[in-house]
DNA sequence: ACCTGAACACCGTTCAAGT
DNA sequence: ACCTGAACACCGTTCAAGT
């Protein structure tokens, strides 16, 4: 779990950019990064760029549009909206996430339960990193080859722990469903300003509640918000694997 | 389950209102609805009325302050931001969740598990009617009566059924994470045009896929999203209240 | 086919000034 | 204390026109 910053250079080569650009004169040497010709591999690139520097909610038509040094209806030709820009860019990052420990069979890395725990822990880590991701990762789900890699990947360790194919393929849903969404959860609370505010009124609130009106709240007061965020997210992925495990698709 | 729709009139009674807005001569008498006091209460009516009418997409604070004949800086005195306000108006609209069946320990409502399971239906289908809140609630938790009423409700059903208080603490909040983040996927789907188009898209993904490369996606195939909603999410509920119940919060 | 300038129709938030 | 007009600094998306 090295958190290896992502690099997103993988998938996505350049089919066929050689500057179309046209017979309209060479610009200037090097005025700026060299005003590429547009494709969805430039703008995807552009938009990593940004993010790092200045956070997704930067990441919008018109900054991007500066950034490439063109206006913002150049970049309608490539990608549909936001939306499809920003799972553009989740799918990009989604290749840092660490694959390795589900694939060797081998007891290096504990049994299939430790290593789906590690793999959609490594999954989380990618979301941490840019915590807007994963809410962009709630509202449109990537279809990109790193996504199906991951499903592929979550799907063999479900297999592999003998989970029956039905379950397995509702769980896994669910799975990155839960990774997804806690990421998005501790994104906001680590990103928004008032976060901590909020919380804090969270916390008044559970506190503040009587024991007549809110028993069982007052019962468990502070272990409602007890553990760290790591020891949460652990707990909270071995229980939806082995509810996963035990749960048959037709109730008893 | 009847899915009423939501009645927001219940807390936050008008305290103190009492139209102070001082003798500068009476308004011709219904030039509009009436140009009430600004208050708390008025502002998360009318950005309901809003909602219901335009959706929460339309709740801005430009918008709003239209709606009460006002300029959307006056709206800064009751609301921090826009944040808070769609907060304000989702612990509202959580006042239509049926907690009924949680408190009875009667058992005409079926045991604890399938009582919190219709608890947990019924959330959702009030965030399924103003899908958009579902996303709200992902990022700006909600700490007034109504969500407490709720998070005591889940609580009170997980004791009931015997999981321990530990396990029960942390429970509660992936069962909340899940049915929202649930609403909140098919919310996108139901509201956004390009939704299916998305989904097409993964089905076309998932179903493009070779069996060399991706074995098991293969493997499950159309199974991977069979279902309806209905059943899908009723099988989520009861897994993750399986996973909850069956997981011990100190690793084996 | 691809690219663009300009426009349309909006946003959140702040601030100095009023009452 | 509460309310406001006006401004600052932005948005997404479309469209007619160019190359």
């Amino acid at each position: 779990m090295s958190t290896s910053s992502p690099s997103p250079e993988a998938s996505q080569s350049s089919r066929g950019a050689v500057s179309p650009k046209g017979p309209s004169g060479p610009r200037s040497r090097r005025e700026r990064p060299a005003k590429s010709a547009l494709s969805l591999d430039a703008i995807v690139e552009a938009a990593v760029r940004i993010m790092r520097a200045e956070g997704l909610q930067r990441v919008t038509m018109r900054r991007l549009a500066k950034e490439l040094d063109t206006g913002p209806a150049s970049l309608y030709v490539y990608v549909a909206n936001t939306a499809e820009l920003h799972a553009a860019i989740l799918e990009e990052f989604l290749g840092a996430v660490e694959l390795g420990p589900a694939q060797e069979a081998g007891a290096d890395g504990g049994d299939w339960c430790d290593r789906l725990v590690a793999l959609l822990v490594s999954y989380t880590h990618v979301l941490f990193e840019h915590p807007s991701l994963a809410h962009s990762a709630l509202v449109a789900r990537p279809a990109g080859p790193n996504y199906l890699a991951l499903v592929e990947a979550v799907l063999a360790l479900l297999h592999e722990g003998g989970v029956p194919d039905g379950q397995a393929a509702w769980g896994v849903d669910v799975l990155l469903q839960v990774a997804t969404a806690t990421a998005a959860e501790q994104a906001t609370r680590d990103e928004t300003v008032s976060a901590d505010d909020e919380d804090q009124a969270l916390i008044r609130s559970l506190h503040g509640v009587s024991a007549g009106t809110h028993p069982r709240i007052a019962a468990l007061g502070g272990d409602l918000y007890s553990g760290t965020p790591g020891q949460r997210i652990a707990w909270i992925f071995r229980a939806v694997i082995n509810g996963t495990l035990n749960t048959p698709r037709t109730p008893a």
